[in-house]
DNA sequence: GAGTTTGAAACT
DNA sequence: CAGTTTCAAACTC
């Protein structure tokens, strides 16, 4: 399904009426505040080539939303990878508004839930019809497909626009959402209509597409053709193909651990483990989401034969904590080495100028997120004569990274936009560009402020 | 390759 | 939440 034209976005409701966009706000937006992206007010529409952009740009850009977000953001495929989707869903660049979506096992008891074309793990003879697994630490929105003759809930046999009326299905959806703040896809089989289910919103956002998906004689939604949030399936397909030998759908994406390492390709280094089983974080294969493949591990229960134990433990993970399988490096757009360590490292001794450093490893800077003692690892070009300083000092300089940066920039590009399609005088326009970037500073002042404090 | 160091994860 | 233990990778010799 190649999505062709702009479509309308709309809330599954009771009533299931068109929304307005204000109600399909920012989709993937993981933010504990909705405002912070400013994308409350947003059209959204998909190009000809299964581009989207968002239409009508904030009024005000600011910070720590600290990003503007230029009008028409568009969307094409090779933006939606492990690093810039968050760019997708939302340019911003503040830390606040900072996305990535750790995975979940997509299950349902009641509901089947298909990745759109992916076999992994679903037992060729669907004995357990009920679970299927995907990928838990994708970036991605979760694909699947709702195929109505297969549902063995009371829903079943309906057509796609009845079936997602009915509230049963909204419930299961919201409990599947409810396990990960990532958006699942949804294809509903037969009714050219994909939802999109919000983890931030109390219901799935239904979009009505122009075409339908194909459908084959056994009722399963082929996405063969189904451009996604401009995902080519072809290439989302691989994601779900195998859980230990996943192929990198997106050419640009790093290896570095954490960080988009669903798309790390064969080449990623084996394990050593013996005595984790290779069922907890401490082993790298199961941090990032894969099974183990060509591992120098022992007694490795990291695989497909031990598949229940790897479920437990994968809740087990996320039980202790949500954000276990989340990229530890976010902000990272692929071929760059730019971004920041979601959590921060806690390096005493290393000077977090060895690989022992998580940041170091991933070839970013430390930032104030990180608790390390003794930390050399920052820009010493941006030092700016600050050599000398305390760690909070380096760090408050750590403030200003290069994503806060092109985040200024955007902001005053937005403003310089906007001067010119109100066709402003350029002093008029000069004007509004330094006040937005008087206005960035504060931002960035009162983020130095509170980072010290 | 064995032993040591290191810091994240897990545990208490 | 802080302190301790466990673990595997990074590092050194």
């Amino acid at each position: 399904m190649i999505l062709t034209g702009s479509f309308h976005a709309s809330r599954m409701d009771s009533s299931t009426k068109e929304l307005k966009t204000a109600q399909s706000k920012q989709p993937y937006v993981e933010s504990d505040d909705p405002k912070d992206c400013g994308f409350e007010d947003r059209h959204v529409h998909f190009g000809p080539a299964g581009t989207a952009f968002w239409e009508e740009p904030p009024s005000d850009a600011s910070l720590p939303e600290i990003v503007s977000h230029p009008h028409q953001q568009t969307i094409h495929p090779g933006m939606v990878d492990p690093h810039s989707f968050s760019r997708f869903h939302c340019p911003c660049q503040s830390t606040q508004c900072q996305i990535s979506y750790p995975d979940y096992l997509l299950e349902s008891q009641s509901t089947q839930y298909h990745p759109l074309t992916g076999a992994m793990s679903v037992p060729s003879d669907n004995s357990h019809p009920s679970t299927v697994l995907t990928p838990w630490f994708s970036n991605e929105p979760i694909l699947c497909s709702i195929i109505g003759g297969d549902l063995h809930t009371p829903v079943a046999g309906i057509s796609a626009p009845q079936l997602i009326e009915q509230v049963q299905v909204q419930e299961e959806l919201t409990e599947v959402t409810s396990h990960t703040s990532q958006p699942v896809v949804c294809n509903v089989s037969g009714g050219g209509h994909v939802l999109v289910v919000n983890p931030c919103e109390p219901g799935p956002v239904f979009f009505t597409l122009e075409s339908a998906p194909a459908q084959t004689d056994d009722g399963l939604t082929k996405g063969k053709d189904v451009n996604v949030l401009g995902i080519p399936t072809q290439a989302a397909c691989v994601l779900y193909e195998s859980g230990d030998q996943i192929t990198s759908m997106y050419p640009n994406a790093s290896s570095g651990r954490g960080a988009g390492m669903m798309c790390e390709s064969k080449s990623r280094k084996p394990c050593h483990c013996t005595r984790s089983l290779c069922l907890k974080l401490y082993c790298e294969c199961f941090a990032n989401g894969v099974m183990c493949s060509n591992c120098d591990c022992s007694n490795c229960h990291n695989n497909a034969e031990h598949e229940v134990k790897r479920h437990k433990a994968i809740k087990s993970c996320l039980g202790r904590n949500p954000d276990a399988f989340r990229p530890k490096i976010a902000g990272r757009k692929s071929g760059e080495v730019k971004g920041w360590h979601n959590k921060g490292c806690n390096c005493k001794r290393s000077g977090c100028l060895k690989n022992y450093c998580e940041c170091y490893e991933a070839n970013i800077m430390c930032t104030s997120s990180c608790k390390c003692v003794g930390c050399r690892n920052y820009d010493d070009s941006s030092e700016m004569g600050f050599r000398g300083r305390t760690d909070k000092d380096t760090l408050s300089v750590s403030v200003i990274t290069p994503a806060v940066l092109e985040a200024v920039y955007g902001c005053l590009l937005a403003q310089a936009e906007q001067a010119e399609r109100e066709a402003q005088s350029p002093a008029q326009a000069e004007q509004m560009v330094l006040h937005e970037f008087g206005h960035c500073l504060t931002q960035i002042v009162k983020a130095m402020f509170k980072h010290n404090t």
